[in-house]
DNA sequence: ATAATAAGTTAGGTTAACCTAACAATTAAA
DNA sequence: TTTAATTGTTAGGTTAACCTAACTTATTAT
């Protein structure tokens, strides 16, 4: 049985290696994170290591080992079926969920969340249109926006792809992208539906079926 | 702000006065129903009188203050509209419902709580048939069996009256009755409604009404 | 390649809530 | 009313999760 504490290191692992595209995690990140001092992260670690929730070494990366992060994507599919029930069901705003979510979603106990689960009708996005895993940990869609819907004069953060094929990659390379890159979008032409990016200073205009391939936050 | 440990000394608190029909506990008592040691209430003691949520001297009985009463009140109410929840809405039966009612009775949210009231349709007593306190902390009734639903053959203990008349109270004290006293009930006549009942080896029969009149656990 | 900066760890300390063991006060029984 | 049993308190210790301050390792910039 995890504590509250424990229960949120992993979710934040989890967010983090969300957020990164990688699946590793730095200790003053999650610090920043947890509101806490990086000493305490150091402290934390070891007993997760010891529990193998973890993986690290010292002075290492941090990654989740499998039961870790399906752990943490349980406490995450616990937050975001309360974030829902309050939004559907107790007519809280989209703004008010998620306070009180950090709270509910430490409650120990399969069944209820199964139920409400059942209660809500197994939904698939919460109200902020995150996923929801399902009962066996499964997620449908992990990152909700490509670079193809991000408005002019916006940036974002590249974050995964989707195609993996080697022709693309090499194209993405290319054009001077990298996981982690900022992006702009200088300009979009309506017509043909091509996208003026720039990236480290250097600007490439790119296809709309290259943008749709590209996670970003 | 109260902890989850400080409100769960509250509500113990609060469930031994309404047991015992007085407004003070023990020790001891105390420590049995947190099961925990005698010597970890006495340090909580000091705490919740420092925060004015108890009375108590050295040595002394135990009550909580009428701030104390109003937190501990909050947190039942919290926990009878868990279990109506869990039971009315997420299909849990009537015994599954106390164990996670005990958890989310935790959760900091007035709004919650009145939320949850409201998508209820403000219920007056949990599935256990326990009342619900509304929002401003009022119980409708406290006891919920009185005298005259004791079946022959069963003993029960006295802890409160209904009816506050002196002419009433005095014939509970003619019949050997008092706050604690416990009672066993003899024979039911069912024709004119008589019950003979035993309290410390004193037979006495009274009447529906006067046993109506009687609240027992 | 070395120095400066950033990132991460360790040692030692704090607090809340618990514990055991020893003691003190109260209540009940002889 | 003195003893015995019960009840309650105190002192000192433990654990989880945090902290600060000092240190070590890794990364970045010159």
């Amino acid at each position: 049985m995890l504590s509250y504490t424990e229960e949120n290191y992993l979710k934040s692992l989890l967010k983090l290696t969300f957020e990164s595209g990688t699946d590793e995690a730095g200790t003053n990140e999650l610090a920043t994170l947890l509101a806490v001092k990086p000493a305490s992260v150091s402290d934390m670690l070891k007993k997760l290591k010891e529990k193998e929730l973890v993986e690290y070494e010292k002075y290492g990366k941090i990654s989740l080992t499998k039961e870790g992060r399906r752990k943490a994507i349980d406490v995450l599919r616990s937050h975001r079926l309360w974030e829902t029930f309050l939004y559907e069901k107790l007519e809280f705003s989209w703004d008010e969920v998620h306070e009180v979510a950090e709270q509910l979603e430490h409650i120990q106990s399969t069944k209820l969340i199964d139920k409400l689960d059942k209660f809500l009708d197994f939904p698939e996005f919460d109200p902020h249109g995150d996923p929801i895993p399902n009962k066996d940990g499964e997620l449908k869609v992990h990152f909700k926006k490509t670079l193809a819907e991000i408005d002019v004069g916006n940036s974002c953060k590249m974050v995964a792809v989707k195609d993996n094929s080697s022709p693309f990659l090499q194209y993405v390379v290319k054009v001077g992208l990298g996981i982690n890159n900022l992006i702009s979008v200088v300009a979009k032409q309506d017509y043909d539906a091509l996208i003026v990016v720039e990236v480290n200073g250097q600007r490439s205009t790119v296809s709309q079926k290259f943008a749709e391939n590209i996670f970003v936050v």
